[in-house]
DNA sequence: GTAGCTACTTACTCTAGAGTATCATTCACT
DNA sequence: AGTGAATGATACTCTAGAGTAAGTAGCTAC
């Protein structure tokens, strides 16, 4: 009754390419990893199986087992992978002294392009309830700081006069919840780049739909 | 290593209450309905068993079969309760001749309600993936249904002067994500209600975050 | 040239859980 | 008080798919 996932969903495998020389260890668990995300945004990671995986790197299941410890690790791969994309954008406003509206923009902006990226829908979609405890855990934990972090800047730009709201902690759950929902619907070969969705959603945030000049 | 669903949910069973006389078809049907959304929300549609559903209902398994065809029927049943909070919202405002940011205020805040309430977790989270194609499709029309009526007053109200946006797709990505990201971190006994919740939503859009009277 | 490691494969095991075949009970109605 | 429809339970079937056991090819090292 349940869409499968047995039309696998093509990657390029450094196991397989040609008679090159065989590539690192390294390099191959990141094809993995790349491999898993595609198939989780396609087909969920419940409809996913390993087979179907190894299947797109051909190898074979078992393979797989010698990069990585179970299924769920692999989804937890995909998250931290996708995570780094957004933490790199808080690091990368963090020591700058531009006033905290433009701070955010810049971390919204960096969340929004992770959130298209093909480790989004890992980001977004994995649950806790994939999850053993610990793990579920963890994430939460990594999450939780990515929330306080767009707080914090909400509450700096109060401070300094930048930003004006009456909730920043509603307000930053209201941005995060926009930007997770790119994951929902957005596709590369699409009219809008991430980077332009992002503009637009951050112009959105910062005008408001009430026209300026004739607030009610 | 997957968080499972045996601790059953507990939920008030029409076909347990004391020696009360036998409740009929349809209300059975409903607790059914009821009885799998929350079992959803805490476990997943996938990491809920009918098994764990039947214990929550004190019936066996081939009960629910009774009811309901399968799995996946029960999941729309859920999708499609849910959704009626959202299409009642937007038969509110059908034919009242306000300006149409204040009709799409109501409107999103019967969206929020909605999806604060048990069945957000089905109407949000339940994926295309664990659908069959038929059902997928389905869902994604009544889906679109939803977001295009959310465009159509944003765009109204543009031509109403009540509303200044850039873009009226984007905007309605933007509201529908923060709405629906509700479900993924709301739950009851939580300080604010749904309501509450949807009228700070609903300031934030409309005022955006920067400071009015010093738009940069 | 053989010991031994790395990287894979073949060929399983095992369980959860969706769905069903079949029988039992109860109630409504005559 | 007997018949049949409506509900329900018992006791299965069957499959997908996670994870494993055990063996093998090939490279490196000496």
């Amino acid at each position: 009754m349940v869409t499968r996932a047995n039309n696998p969903v093509k990657v390029v495998s450094p196991w397989r390419e040609g008679g090159k020389a065989r590539a690192n260890r390294e390099l191959k668990r990141e094809a993995l990893i790349r491999a898993a995300a595609r198939a989780f945004n396609v087909h969920g990671f419940h409809n996913t199986s390993l087979d179907a995986i190894a299947n797109a790197l051909e190898v074979t299941k078992p393979t797989l087992y010698y990069y990585v410890r179970n299924k769920e690790e692999l989804l937890f791969q995909c998250f931290l992978t996708g995570l780094e994309g957004i933490r790199s954008a808080f690091r990368e406003v963090a020591e700058s002294k531009e006033p905290a509206r433009a701070r955010l923009a810049i971390v919204l902006r960096g969340y929004a392009v992770a959130i298209a990226s093909e480790f989004g829908w890992c980001m977004v979609r994995a649950e806790d309830q994939d999850l053993s405890p610990q793990m579920s855990q963890h994430i939460k934990a990594l999450k939780s700081q990515i929330d306080l972090g767009i707080r914090q800047l909400i509450t700096d730009g109060m401070r300094d006069g930048s930003i004006r709201v009456e909730d920043p902690k509603m307000t930053a759950f209201a941005m995060a919840g926009a930007l997770n929902w790119i994951a929902h619907w957005y596709r590369d070969n699409r009219p809008l780049t991430a980077q332009q969705i992002a503009d637009t959603f951050v112009r959105i945030f910062e005008n408001g739909i009430v026209p300026r000049g004739t607030a009610k």
